[in-house]
DNA sequence: CTGAAAGCGCTTACAG
DNA sequence: CTGAAAGCGCTTACAG
């Protein structure tokens, strides 16, 4: 065990190779600020490094250099798989980058956000999941420091530069999808995602013809089917109730009802896609670009766009009669 | 934007409230030390910092203290599922010890093991998988750096401290499960598993029943069937082997042989658990150890019971008949 | 062509 | 009771 064994140093090099401290980092640093060198003098250096088997302290590395090609990812706990996509698209575009990734997780122990700005070992960090308190990350933006946020969160206000889905105007393109399809009457089971219902009732202005509701009682289904209702639009957190409410209406999908959905919870189901691993590049590539002082000012947000999903649950509808697809 | 907005120091602090820097850290640093204090000092620091918006430099703060409550993970790449409830484990043993967990990954651009290094931004670390080139790691481990791997890398040898099942002990009891029930004629199939092989082997020794081959031949199978042969024990890699080899030869489990497995490539089959959660807290409660200086010396190492499972697999056998469970 | 100095933002002995 | 100094291990101007 090398317990005694003192990590070396850049003066334990100077030392051996009988020049300054100073001469070794710029040696061992590639010399990038094209100092003149004598070429012997740089062997001996690097000669003693291998010896003594110099590794450089990254933390001072980073105090003296304020930069350390790190890529911070901050996420509240261990993420879960949905965010796998997300992660291997930061990985890839990180590894393009020829950045390295180092991943925060705040501890139940977490009282005053410290691993919030403990994010700061890195250069620059990436935010994921809505879980992390807003403030302290509202401000650490404010500092000046590089972060961008996977995901649209309201609550930060403009100061945080993000990368979300462009869900209003995925959730524009269902309604207009449905409308193609014939379908006139069609309710929207509002959940409460802004950007998702802007898409909703922007498409509907268009069209004029979506009747926007909270209410999902099968009793109330049995009634719009009734009143010639044909589509139903809901949001993916919304879909498993109405999935339940229209089995115990005995209402069938989409021989009864057309059901779209603002999401993908089943790959079967009519809706769109959320581009995770193209999140987590972009978000990559915002974070570069932010980083870059000559890259763009203010705190932008870049919105990519979400692929339709067509699955099977939207019927044609002609002359007011329900056909199979 | 804060752009312009540069981030508070110590040395803002101390301007505004009148006193030193120094003073400032002390206040800031909840006066550990013990030094007098004058209340309102204290106060008029405390102000400025929360003025200001002050938050502490991670990494001058690590440099200067070389303490910074932080545990490292180190992985190849992001953990995979299975790795899941070992990083809960830890999640959970980090909590209860105060710490922040910091997760590091190599990407693949990684030339030079730089990502092994950079861990030495935590105070300390652990590391999962066998996917990480062992000479860095040992050397760090050599340096001093306070280390633990999860899980025996033998390449390793003993300077680098670890946790793992004990699976030579789990091994050899899943040989006296079968002799206890019954079985005198057994076969295992080896696959290199240096522990489990010799745990198995080491219960054959106490038994002198077992006879280790590598042929999984269906043909073989039947041989030993009629042979006499009645249990097979077989490593987890090569479970979906055997089980293919078994159904082309006919023969059904544990009708015609008990089948014992080294893991548990599903509950239902007889064999036993890696204690993945319990390796986890256990890695973290040894990393505090070594990083106290009480703490054992040299390279320790620690092996967890490996519960066994019962499962379906393993029938009875009486008089040289084999009888359901 | 090379070395000595200052500084990154903190902490921790040590003087007054 | 409080402040000034030294130092953590590096990088990067700046003198010779």
């Amino acid at each position: 065990m090398g317990r005694g064994r003192r990590t070396p140093r850049q003066t334990d090099i100077a030392r051996i190779a009988g020049v300054s401290q100073a001469t070794v980092s710029v040696v061992l640093g590639g010399n990038r600020t094209g100092v003149r060198l004598s070429e012997r003098t740089r062997l001996r250096v690097l000669e003693a490094a291998e010896q003594l088997g110099y590794v450089p302290d990254p933390v001072a590395t980073r105090l003296a250099s304020s930069r350390d090609n790190l890529i911070g990812v901050y996420r509240f706990a261990f993420p879960a798989e949905a965010y796998y996509p997300i992660l291997a698209g930061v990985e890839a575009e990180a590894a393009t980058l020829g950045k390295d990734l180092i991943m925060f997780t705040a501890s139940s122990a977490e009282r005053d956000h410290l691993g919030i700005r403990r994010t700061r070992l890195a250069d620059c960090c990436l935010f994921l999941g809505h879980e992390a308190p807003a403030e302290p990350v509202r401000a650490l933006a404010a500092s000046g420091f590089p972060i961008v946020y996977i995901g649209h969160r309201p609550e930060l206000g403009d100061v945080v530069p993000y990368v979300g889905g462009d869900y209003a105007t995925a959730s524009a393109d269902v309604v207009t999808r449905l409308v193609r399809a014939g379908h006139r009457r069609i309710r929207y089971l509002s959940s409460g995602c802004a950007d998702r219902e802007q898409g909703v009732l922007a498409g509907a202005a268009r069209h004029g013809l979506v009747v926007p509701t909270s209410d999902l009682a099968s009793a109330t289904l049995l009634t719009w089917a009734r009143e010639g209702v044909t589509a139903l639009i809901v949001t993916s957190a919304l879909y498993p109730a109405v999935d339940r409410a229209l089995r115990s209406a005995g209402l069938s999908v989409p021989a009864d009802f057309s059901l779209a959905v603002l999401g993908t919870p089943h790959p079967e189901v009519s809706g769109f896609e959320e581009p995770r691993r193209a999140l987590g590049q972009e978000a990559v590539r915002l974070l570069a670009d932010l980083l870059d002082p000559a890259g763009e000012p203010g705190a932008p947000h870049r919105l990519l766009p979400c692929p339709p999903v067509p699955g099977k649950t939207i019927a044609e509808v002609r002359e007011g009669h329900i056909h199979g697809l």
